[in-house]
DNA sequence: TATTGCATACGAAATAAATCGTAATATGGC
DNA sequence: GCCATATTACGATTTATTTCGTATGCAATA
């Protein structure tokens, strides 16, 4: 069995690849208009990443018809797992809660948003 | 006022400061003797590293001997910060919150740890 | 003092990532 | 059918990153 080797997205892949989850599908054109909101590159550079990572199974497309219309091969969930793992073994010496306690403490959090992590702590606690 | 352009570390270059974090500060044969662990490249991959990083400022080093001595330019917790920030705002729609229960979510924390991090959210919550 | 063993310096090759120009092609409107 | 326009295909260039070979120097020691 050939194994999936686990294509880890560049840093402007993930760009395309956010536009995608957001949009769920979308052309060349429609993802390179969201880009260039940010970002300064031409046309073809977009296309010819999209192509790339269609090569490296990214993404899928659908090409029957002259606009191909693409859509991400990998959930953004899964993704995010990766980089985060990756992070945290980088940075923070393996230890989520280090990452945690970091990302909290800097960014300013509302109520709201305390209250939803601690409700998932308290549900974590429980199963333990 | 010069600005001073925020070099983003390498993945290579982050392997190497999580070593000069760790040690305080270390020569190339140490730093590539720890390196080795994980990683296969000569003894001149990481000295040519090591030194391109001088260049850019990322770490210092003491070279009155010969035997150089680096020490980390950049501390650990502005880069976690530097590259936290990048993945909020890549992967995870800008929301810290996201990441955090992400993070919580897929890895198994125990109790002491979620309890640490219960401490830092009342305390975040007492200061609202 | 000559030799050996590490150390740094440095250029250059190998690899990866991003960018773009140009050509070929299909489509819709005239 | 022809033209204008938008699209894809693709090669080539540029830039960044990683890797390594070789030169050179210094210092301990035989």
């Amino acid at each position: 069995m050939a194994i999936q080797k686990t294509t880890k997205p560049t840093e402007s892949e993930l760009e395309i690849l956010s536009v995608l989850w957001e949009m769920k599908n979308a052309s060349v054109r429609t993802v390179h208009e969201s880009l260039s909101k940010h970002k300064d590159a031409g046309y073809t550079t977009t296309l010819k990443l999209m192509q790339i990572m269609h090569e490296k199974k990214l993404v899928t497309r659908d090409d029957r018809n002259k606009i191909h219309i693409y859509e991400a091969a990998v959930t953004k969930e899964k993704t995010q797992t990766q980089f985060l793992n990756r992070m945290i073994n980088n940075l923070f010496s393996g230890s989520s809660t280090e990452l945690v306690l970091q990302a909290l403490g800097q960014q300013n959090t509302s109520k709201e948003e305390l209250l939803k992590i601690e409700a998932l702590i308290s549900m974590l606690k429980s199963k333990q």
